[in-house]
DNA sequence: AGGTATGTTAATTG
DNA sequence: GCAATTAACATACC
């Protein structure tokens, strides 16, 4: 389940898991999620380093092993971190870590979307990559700019990994949701003032998701997010509707969200 | 049985 | 050449 405030959560089960040990060995179950390198050179790689640092940078996370090169993990649709005690490897379970000092975090994945590799540090692979400023430390004046310049659905650039790195279809949902902004409308339409208000809307979204550690039962009872699939819309109790923009369903509140074009 | 799914990205179209 | 759109990836579940 990972977008900005799920990979957070990673983030820190690595860190609370991993920080500070020794890696003592890598165990890749299913090289389809090895992105740029071989079992081989992977545990070569990361065997008998230290786990200096865990990082996050949009739905990206990035385990320090300097001097040595940077993990980069991600977790596509269905990734997850799950720690886990010898002999009981989780299912969906594709890559193991061991460490020294004991214990072991599995990388799982259903669907294989995500993938993990090495990158000379995560600077090199955000810039490689061209990945845009993490959605929860920009300022608005980057986005605003780029995206008044673009015609597409909000929705979609939203979406967008190069103008703001972790947004996702859920959460992307939902600041719409809570700003009013109906999800087809061109980003360009919006203007310099609905486009700030907008991104407000975003990190107020995420921050609160990540301070309640993306457990959707801990958001509040006014948010989109926990009726999306059923429930009326928790304002105006109408019925919500839904859309097939840039190729992913949008759910929205036609009442609260009037068609901008 | 068929449609859908929290993401990326190559390929295609405009 | 760029912005926008769509298909494809692999797998489970309702």
């Amino acid at each position: 389940m990972p977008e900005l405030p799920e990979v957070e959560t990673y983030r820190r089960i690595f860190e609370r898991h991993a920080l500070g040990k020794t890696v003592a060995g890598v165990s890749v179950r299913d090289a389809g999620v090895l992105d740029g390198v071989t079992p081989r050179a992977l545990a070569a790689a990361v065997r008998g380093r230290r786990v200096r640092e865990v990082t996050r940078h949009g739905k990206i996370v990035f385990a320090d092993l300097s001097p040595g090169p940077a993990l980069v993990l991600r977790f596509g649709m269905t990734g997850d971190l799950v720690p886990f005690e010898d002999g009981a490897v989780p299912r969906f379970a594709r890559v193991l870590f061991r460490f020294a000092e004991g214990g072991g975090l599995a990388f799982t994945d259903m669907r294989k979307f995500g993938s993990i590799g090495l990158a000379p540090s995560s600077q090199a692979y955000l810039g490689e990559r061209g990945v845009g400023p993490d959605a929860l430390r920009a300022g608005a004046q980057a986005f605003v700019a780029r995206a008044a310049a673009r015609r597409a659905p909000i929705k979609a650039v939203l979406l967008d990994q190069a103008l703001l790195a972790g947004v996702g279809n859920l959460y992307a949902d939902e600041a719409l949701f809570q700003a009013g902004v109906h999800p087809s409308t061109s980003a360009a339409r919006l203007g310099p003032a609905g486009l700030r208000r907008l991104h407000a809307a975003v990190r107020r979204v995420l921050a609160r998701a990540v301070a309640n550690e993306a457990v959707w039962e801990r958001l509040p009872s006014s948010w989109l997010l926990p009726v999306r699939e059923s429930g009326p819309c928790p304002h105006c109790g109408g019925r919500l509707r839904r859309l097939r923009i840039g190729g992913r369903t949008s759910v929205f509140c036609p009442e609260r969200q009037r068609r901008g074009r």
